[in-house]
DNA sequence: TAGGTCTATATTGTCGACAATGTAATTGAA
DNA sequence: TTCAATTACATTGTCGACAATATAGACCTA
């Protein structure tokens, strides 16, 4: 019932995460040309495998291709940001609805037993609350859905995408603490089953997290740096 | 502007669309093994073009693939075609509120002159309305969301799982005029730049296309059908 | 006969080589 | 000098063969 995440078997799967983490955590540049030649003698594996390994990162989003031209990293944009989270709110607001409706009573303890945890680190120390604790929340509810299909488009399509945007502009801002605030609010409404509400305040929770990115995107810092990136993919 | 549907190039494109109208269509029953050898044979390529064409049927969730195993068509199931919708409520949710805020004036003056074309031919004959006046309207509407990412996801991804359940259950049923109806509906909100009002009318627009499949699906004939399906995937 | 192991076979995963396509440089003419 | 055509090169697409893994059957043992 766990939705393990699938253990890599073969050499392209091997060959396939590593390049997603690659790219996701900026060791491989956005917008920067993708040579299976190159990728090849780098990774020691047959083009076979890599090309196999770049059909499945192009299904995810983050790489595109085009025939008989060649493979480059997705290039990070304001838009693309944008269209992103519009995409995350439509169905992580879903999952929030589904969640409240399905969840099994032992999933809805869990979730309120991570929330305390976190109530801890709020109080003890601003910093833990970042990165981990945010996706761990926002993963349970989604895997509370209960719903394969929304499952497998978030935690390998979307997901991957939205963390590629704030490990490259640099994402450790504030809104720690209302932002667990409104994760309260959420895990609440699914423990009451209030479906509409579940969905509605997820949504909103979403609306402000990229408000919150969209503003880090158009301070002065991090748009030279979009910008620098930018220029390195002709 | 008018993404267009990405012709085939090579030979592992016109494979995968082949393989793809071949699944969705019910010529390759639902549920059945995919051979890799059988296939190359079949349609006089080598296995490499088969194996990328499998792993793209595979992104778009009409194939699934176990390691060192083999890959095989979906199930078509109860389940699946409700997690399925669910997905499609929230997507297309999405896209019509998009679509009430960017849509251009030209984009709405066309969906209003499609709509008046499906008018004519609902008082002619009740015949034409079925699938392809139904798809060409949420097309244009998820086209004028204008958000690439929901673009994608909705038209190679759900839209052909949704075809293939629809299909292979053989949906000519009623809802022919009452559908229109709701068209009309949204595309009213969508002319007044309604965003709010637009997902709202979406989402129940495919909440009853859902409750009518499903209906469909309950009945003593139907159930038969996708049971003898089923029993052919072992 | 029941259970398990081992072998034989079929299927998938991986590789290196060749063919087809796109790109850039070079040459020629106006 | 500038533009066009052609040639040479680099990159991707496709193929057939081999290696690794899973499945089914035979065989052996208790």
């Amino acid at each position: 019932m766990t939705h393990a995440p699938a253990p890599a078997i073969t050499a392209a799967d091997k060959t396939f995460y590593t390049l997603r983490t690659d790219i996701v955590e900026g060791r491989i540049v956005a917008g920067s040309k993708f040579s299976e030649a190159e990728l090849s003698t780098k990774y020691g594996v047959s083009r076979a495998v890599i090309r196999e390994a770049i059909s499945r990162l192009v299904s995810c989003h983050i790489v595109e291709r085009k025939a008989n031209i060649g493979a480059r990293v997705v290039a990070l944009t304001p838009e693309g940001l944008i269209e992103l989270y519009q995409v995350r709110e439509s169905l992580e607001g879903m999952a929030a609805r589904l969640a409240a409706q399905n969840m099994t009573p032992a999933q809805i303890a869990e979730l309120n037993t991570l929330l305390e945890q976190h109530a801890a680190s709020v109080k003890d120390s601003q910093s833990y609350y970042q990165e981990a604790g945010d996706v761990d929340f926002h993963y349970r509810i989604i895997i509370g859905s209960h719903n394969s299909q929304l499952i497998t488009l978030l935690t390998e399509g979307i997901y991957h995408l939205v963390r590629m945007y704030r490990v490259q502009l640099g994402m450790a801002g504030p809104r720690v603490t209302t932002a667990f605030a409104e994760h309260q609010h959420i895990a609440h409404a699914i423990a009451n089953r209030d479906a509409e509400l579940a969905e509605m305040l997820m949504r909103r929770h979403i609306t402000y997290s990229r408000q919150n990115i969209e503003h880090k995107l158009h301070s002065p810092s991090t748009k030279l740096t979009l910008h620098n990136i930018n220029k390195e993919s002709l």
